[in-house]
DNA sequence: TAGATTGTTAATCGATTAACAATC
DNA sequence: TAGATTGTTAATCGATTAACAATC
């Protein structure tokens, strides 16, 4: 069977409907119709029920969607009913953040280690987890059975570390390095690339500027 | 004159272009064809040509394009020829780890204050900014000229922040809280959902198990 | 000049929106 | 049943790619 491919534009939205739709159950709102979710995210009814009926037909004619029953279809699109092992490789001030971020395992993301190359960072605990050296690595993925890695590590040792942990049994790398991995085509790559981000928002401040000087 | 409305999607291209131009300039490369550009950022080069061309024509006919020339021109669409004051509230650590990231400096971005509602950060310093409270926001705001504010803070606190903010001259606000701000028109808003991003990647690894065992 | 490569127009492709029949 | 709202097809819009004349 062939499965009909799925653009990366409605799996980019998924997430938010998945926080829309959990921030409705928490304010107890038992069921939804794709207008109203529509007036909230600010997007058309007609790109909700497109987008959803990508991966079937969660609605009800004349009723809506059931709100607790649409959020959790879309957990388990997104794979958030199963839980991941994962690292983090660079233990500087981005690695320590994420670390310390305790939602991740609320959706099923385990960091089961932290690593380093800096001998300092040795032994160093961040929330309970000893941060370890590179050269554990290998031997902690295969046993640990590490699926995801988040690499917040220079660029210049991104692409090399990558490949180390994929051949190591890794499936998925979360890179946060400022560069494009160059991978075998099975792995799954997502880049955060946080300076890219800030110099959209600058291009903005800068269109705004413009556009407002011409019309003066 | 009417400026011509430049799509998202190009928007979201140009720090890429910039991000390799400078590579190509620190391996001392002079010139570059959109064809040989394409091949190492995997895009067509049409789509090279067509972008750039919004904003004017940077290259030369049978020459292609000066790397050093592009690089400026494209950090100065990107505004970086320009320096913004910038704070960061919420002094977790995702605050802590941008302000820490002393590469925004290069780009023309100062972190003038770090800020948090929990008396106990207060007096800690952060690369030897210290740590202030919330409490006297306004006045550094209006003092420093602060443009640009990062909010790394929980989405509760989000919005309440961010109008603060905007009344006491931020123009624009890098959200790292999971909530979309509704704010003024004019105000820039750039979003980081890290577990949104998490999310994606959680996707991808099912997608392709998914397909997989659909083969077998 | 001949060759190379841009800038730009036209063609194609894909994503979004509109419309409405199906149906709860 | 009548009203509401989905699921889905068709129409529109926008973005990407192809093609080529202009020109360095």
């Amino acid at each position: 069977m062939e499965e009909k491919e799925i653009s990366k534009a409605v799996i980019k939205r998924l997430p938010r409907y998945y926080r829309y739709l959990g921030d409705l159950l928490e304010d107890g709102v038992e069921r939804i119709s794709s207008n109203e979710l529509s007036d909230r995210m600010q997007v058309t009814a007609s790109q909700i029920r497109q987008d959803l009926n990508n991966f079937g037909g969660f609605g009800q004619q004349g009723y809506g969607y059931n709100v607790k029953y649409l959020y959790n279809e879309i957990g388990k699109i997104l794979g958030l009913d199963k839980t991941y092992n994962m690292i983090i490789v660079g233990a500087g001030n981005l690695g320590q953040a994420l670390a310390n971020y305790v939602k991740f395992e609320k959706r099923g993301f385990w960091i089961k280690g932290i690593f380093d190359v800096n001998p300092r960072l040795q032994g160093v605990t961040v929330r309970g987890i000893a941060i370890r050296m590179t050269d554990d690595l290998p031997q902690f993925v295969r046993d640990n059975e590490i699926k995801i890695a988040a690499l917040t590590l220079p660029k210049e040792n991104a692409e090399q570390m990558a490949n180390l942990l994929i051949e190591n049994g890794v499936k998925a790398i979360w890179n946060f390095a400022h560069i494009d991995l160059r991978l075998p085509e099975d792995v799954i790559v997502e880049n955060v690339h946080l300076s890219e981000s800030l110099m959209q928002l600058s291009y903005n401040i800068n269109r705004y500027e413009r556009e407002h000087e011409i019309k003066e």
